[in-house]
DNA sequence: TCCTATCGATTGTGATCACAAAAATTGAAT
DNA sequence: ATTCAATTTTTGTGATCACAATCGATAGGA
């Protein structure tokens, strides 16, 4: 989920075993959540490996992620209060700080951290649950577009979604969350 | 998914297995997938069943279906000619025979596909099978809702979809879908 | 009648193994 | 040097087993 693993990086169940120190079993119930959530990809002769994903279906998953969190932040912003948008602003220091420092991973954890701050108010566990299994999709994919993407300060509709749940501006909300989930994708054209 | 199991019916991995004539192994994994993807909750213990959903859940869920279902229809609208229209209304036919017969699991069964038929045609198969998540998260539930509804002839709803594919009318085709997909919910109240 | 404690049966977990399929490697021939 | 075939190694699958946790039933007592 946060592009420690790079598309196209293969698995094997006794590799997977030996590193965290289990069998084949364990291992490979893991994988096959994995595979089920569509965060891994299983060849036809059942190898595993991190997705390399087209175009078509980053585009997709972005689009999903729009739906989804637009509605998770609009369910969210009635239960929006100051120690929530307080917690917000300081998750988007650490975002500031991992890309002074170049650190995808760092960046995309905390990116997904400060939807999943907002999100959490929402009370809408499935919901959750569906945004960060497209998360999971996207977690490979998501650190080598960080590296055409060249940030030099944190996402300005993160500062826009900030202003409107402090505004209470619905519109506004769903626009900026809208055009921070699907940002970054115009670098794609692989 | 097509609500042949009720809620909360319990289910033992050398059970399953016995059933489909293979060992636990295979029973355990097909299990763990299934409770990866919702359509199955696992208690602490690790024992198995159909997921009871709360009503907060069901609400959910079905704003799940509205916001993806919409979009995908949105995406079908374009590419959908006379000769899918067709094919939804045979299948229309066979949601009319299923209710006649008061056969609830075929009327879901049919339901769906009538749904599935037209989201093939928007060519996004991540957001499909989001919705086809969704649909195996509400399996059991569906069925146990349909006894409730006492339905007479085929959706209204569905009628409105096929006459906005026809026309060509988007704004129309998002509003049946999303009331097609969240009716029927109303009597909920357990 | 209801609650509780005990005991036997059931169940999930993780490990190991045999096997077949699929890769990877090797070797020879062109 | 390259291609292709044969062989060796690697890998996933399904089965089986030991074990511990849990569940269910039964019996005892209040």
């Amino acid at each position: 989920m946060h592009g420690e693993i790079t598309p196209g990086h293969p698995m094997t169940l006794r590799g997977l075993g030996d590193e965290y120190g289990v069998s084949m079993t364990p291992a490979r119930e893991a994988v096959r959540r994995l595979v089920a959530e569509g965060a891994l990809s299983m060849s036809q002769s059942g190898r595993v490996a991190t997705p390399e994903l087209s175009n078509e279906r980053i585009e997709e998953l972005a689009a999903l992620r729009a739906l989804i969190e637009v509605e998770l932040a609009s369910r969210a912003l009635p239960r929006a209060h100051m120690a929530l948008i307080e917690r917000l602003q300081r998750i988007n220091a650490l975002i500031a700080a991992a890309i002074d420092e170049h650190d995808a991973v760092t960046y995309i954890r905390t990116n997904l951290e400060f939807h999943r701050t907002l999100y959490l108010r929402a009370q809408a566990p499935a919901m959750l649950a569906m945004a960060e299994t497209v998360w999971l999709q996207l977690g490979p994919t998501m650190r080598k577009l960080y590296g055409r993407m060249q940030r030099k300060e944190p996402p300005l509709n993160h500062k826009l979604i900030l202003a409107a749940l402090k505004s209470g501006d619905e519109p506004s909300l769903r626009l900026a969350v809208r055009s921070d989930v699907t940002q970054g994708l115009k670098m794609l054209g692989n």
